[in-house]
DNA sequence: CTCTACATTAGACAAAGTCCAATAATTGAA
DNA sequence: TTCAATTATTGGACTTTGTCTAATGTAGAG
């Protein structure tokens, strides 16, 4: 795996590599994302992104991010049914979901092996493999 | 397991051994979850109740899945990050989701396994382990 | 039958995300 | 460097999913 894009030429090198133009907001966003290898919601990009001066929008924040998604930078994590988070890290690997308090973490892809997956129905292709391991404290409420 | 209760005397058995009181609108939803063991959202099952004559309003169905949810009646399924999903089947299972239609069709647990799940951090229990392949045709258009 | 606790309801509300038409920035070509 | 054309950004309206509330309705124990 290459090293993480920290700094802004990095950036820039990664967004051209994708056919991306580097904007300003992309640029930022990519940062938020990229710096510190987190699982981040749209919401909570867009208060980062915006800490200092506000110069970016809710909808370029969506813009972006759908558009990161589409060309492979990035990867949506669906585990709450309230927000997507996106994750930074787009090679395979697995989620461990801490229900109380939202927080999100890697397990490495190839640590786990699944067997006995189905046939797929024929002319069907699949697309990812998702895994949750959903935890929580033991002495929480519903113990 | 036992045999899905397909009929009201059998639903409101089931309600009834789960302490909720079947009333009209929660045996209606019963009847929509249970018959038909399908997954369906929260909207699907709105507009399914009310076919025949509007009887059960929005908040009714939310307050009823909920209920349901609570008390292990059902299972949310999170797969599609604009709806909740409900399964009427709470068996330990897992899921292939159709990304193009939406539909989403159960794989069973036995029939699968997996290993090299990581150690919980202490003081961490499972809650449960979701697995979603998600697929599409091999001939759409992203192919 | 009546009383009380619980269920249902309409509609207001909240949050996540999309859409739109106007404005602004970027880029390639001259 | 400048310009035009393309592409990006924006605020705000809008949509959808789901929750909340206060008022009304219902069921069932006694």
């Amino acid at each position: 795996m290459e090293a993480m894009p920290y700094n802004r030429p990095m950036l820039l090198a990664l967004l051209r590599k994708h056919d991306i133009s580097p904007t300003h907001q992309r640029l930022e966003i990519a940062q938020v994302l990229f710096r510190r290898c987190h699982h981040l919601s749209a919401d909570q990009i867009l208060v980062m992104v915006n800490k200092r001066h506000a110069e970016t929008s809710k909808a370029t924040v969506y813009n972006t991010l759908n558009l990161f998604r589409d060309c492979g930078l990035i990867r949506e994590v669906i585990v709450d049914p309230k927000r997507v988070f996106y994750d930074p890290n787009t090679e395979p690997h697995h989620h461990l979901y801490n229900v109380d308090s939202g927080e999100i973490t890697d397990i490495a892809a190839d640590a786990l092996s699944v067997s006995g997956l189905p046939d797929l129905p024929p002319g069907m292709v699949t697309v990812g493999v998702d895994i949750i391991v959903r935890i929580r404290a033991s002495d929480s409420l519903l113990g």
